[in-house]
DNA sequence: CCTAAAATAT
DNA sequence: GATATTTTAG
């Protein structure tokens, strides 16, 4: 159980009766923190022995609504075990250590605060605070009820980096990937001016302020009190570090494109689809990037407490995740990058060329060339070298052009023909299309096969795409597979609404037309390798076994198991 | 900065 | 288990 708004709606007198834990190896100063807590009405579970808290909390963690953590330097080592394992109880870091590094490393690793020992009245009086901040952030109403679109969002945690270089506060690159995380930390702090988070005079952000020297720099705590070294901190893992970035991320409403599987998904995705809906309304169709979350939007269960059940590999809260926001490649986005890359033509498309065309925001290099290697490697996929050559051979000379360009061909654009731009895209099946149909074929108005019609390259049949990365061919499909039968076009053959083709066919439904000639060969080949004991989509007959056999016959197979001949 | 390959997430 | 996307490494 997570405490949410819901929670503190209904709590009377709050913070009264806040349940505290407490671990503290000091039992002198546990006392006394202990003391000074119920003075304030809030109730104390005091541990002396990290595993002991931990164990509690772990056992019941609804127990607690905040805990208070003694970081205890042995040998000039902290364990941060508490703080590694905790995750859905906000901590504060208590400690004698000051040392930025360390401050750091607790903050990283999701302390709320870390707070100076000794501790006064003073500083421990606002603690509640973090309890509601974690309960507003937990995805109640607040939240829910008035988001931004992401758009603006993103475009938030961009202008917000021009403030960062008056900080005068770098924090070393080996925390951040270069690309976007300076802004997103920014973004942090901004949000942090709007919206106070609960904070005591010695907050880190305090220091960030003010502090003129550089986190490399600051390295005058004494060897004592500095727990870990500046070694010790750059080699934390980047997933612990790069949590930094999204301790406090959010306040009000108001998101940031920041990392967290938790919570920031479901209210950028939330965003996103607010977005997209404002999108169908107006025509002006801009591309706008749509993060995947765990978790559905549709679902309106966006409670922390269900957000943590469903995800259970982490020990949940908000700072549970590390990994960047997954970019969902729409069809839209999609066509945007392949009109970029046709633009670009193949010696120029490259990831910052193709992502300075495509002008998406948001969207970073590293993503246009995951998504290019991808696109690359589907091309590779659908003319393997050797159907390449085979096809070459057997081809005029028109289609050398394309085909002799080894795996990647990038077509000329072909300005004879306008894609609608209803059809033209998306080239791919997009995730919610799904799998291949068979059927497809007939939909498809793909050509018969054999006798290209001379101008192939600038007819475009109705549902093939001029494709930009190859030519639209089905060159080593007919091969393998002996001819097959399309109708030339008109309707789809629906043979009296029967399913001929079995289980194949029952995949029918999605929109095919949205397919190149290459995918779906691409795709019924797949599907009928995968189930090679249904039938044969309609229209597509097996090859005889004659043919097989001296196909094998060339390919220097003599004699065939038994097994492999049952069909014959 | 680019690409390929490995790691992860879905 | 396959696929999509991110992260890492060269």
């Amino acid at each position: 159980m997570s405490f949410s708004c819901d929670d503190l709606a209904v709590w009377k007198d709050f913070p009264k009766g806040l349940r505290i834990l407490l671990c503290d190896e000091d039992r002198e100063s546990a006392a006394d923190t202990k003391m000074k807590l119920e003075a304030m009405d809030y109730t104390v579970y005091s541990y002396c022995r990290e595993e002991d808290a931990l164990e509690a909390v772990l056992t019941k963690a609804e127990n607690y609504h905040i805990a208070i953590l003694e970081l205890t330097a042995i040998n000039g080592h902290c364990s941060f075990k508490f703080l590694e394992m905790v995750k859905d109880i906000p901590t504060i870091v208590i400690s004698k250590v000051h040392c930025l590094n360390t401050v750091m490393k607790c903050i990283a690793l999701g302390a709320v605060e870390f707070l100076q020992k000794p501790l006064s009245e003073e500083k421990l009086r606002n603690i509640w605070q973090h309890v509601v901040h974690k309960a507003f952030n937990a995805g109640g109403n607040a939240i829910s009820t008035s988001l931004k679109p992401i758009k603006e969002t993103v475009a938030s945690v961009f202008q917000i980096q021009s403030d960062f270089n008056e900080l005068n506060f770098e924090i070393p690159s080996q925390f951040f990937d270069m690309e976007q995380e300076h802004e997103e930390l920014n973004a942090k702090e901004k949000e942090n001016d709007k919206f106070s988070a609960p904070s005591t005079p010695q907050l880190i952000k305090g220091e960030r302020l003010n502090e003129d020297e550089n986190f490399q720099d600051r390295t005058d705590c004494s060897e004592k009190d500095c727990a870990i070294e500046d070694k010790e901190l750059s080699e934390l893992p980047k997933c612990i570090v790069s949590e930094t970035k999204f301790v406090d991320n959010t306040y009000n409403n108001i998101t940031v494109a920041v990392n967290s599987d938790e919570i920031l998904p479901l209210i950028l995705e939330k965003a996103a689809a607010e977005e997209s809906k404002a999108d169908d309304c107006s025509s002006g169709h801009e591309v706008s990037l749509h993060f995947l979350s765990t978790d559905n939007v549709e679902k309106e269960d966006s409670d922390l407490e269900n957000l943590t059940k469903k995800n259970p590999s982490n020990l949940n809260g908000i700072r549970g995740s590390r990994r960047r926001m997954k970019i969902d490649w729409t069809p839209e986005l999609h066509r945007k990058f392949v009109k970029a890359t046709e633009q670009l033509g193949i010696d120029q498309a490259i990831p910052s060329k193709i992502l300075e065309l495509m002008n998406v925001e948001g969207l970073t290099r590293h993503n246009v060339a995951s998504h290019l290697q991808k696109f690359r490697m589907h091309k590779r996929h659908i003319l393997p070298k050797e159907e390449d050559r085979r096809w070459q051979l057997h081809t005029d000379s028109l289609q050398k052009g394309y085909l002799q360009k080894p795996i990647m061909a990038f077509p000329t654009y072909n300005s004879n023909y306008i894609i609608p731009p209803s059809q033209a895209y998306p080239i791919w099946p997009h995730q919610t299309y799904h799998l291949p149909n068979v059927q497809m074929w007939r939909h498809s108005g793909l050509p018969t096969w054999h006798p290209p019609p001379e101008n192939w390259q600038t007819k475009v049949y109705p549902e093939i795409h001029a494709d930009a990365w190859g030519c639209p061919v089905l060159p080593h499909y007919n091969y393998s597979y002996g001819q097959y039968y399309i109708p030339p076009q008109g309707p789809p053959v629906r043979n009296n609404g029967q399913d001929v083709t079995g289980d194949r066919g029952r995949m029918l439904k999605s929109s095919y037309d949205h397919f190149t000639a290459e995918e779906v060969i691409d795709k019924v080949v797949k599907e009928v390798m995968r189930k090679p004991w249904l039938p044969l989509p309609l229209g597509l007959k097996p090859p005889s076994t004659e043919k097989i056999l001296s196909e094998l016959h060339g390919k220097g197979i003599h004699t065939i198991p038994p097994l492999h001949r049952r069909h014959s």
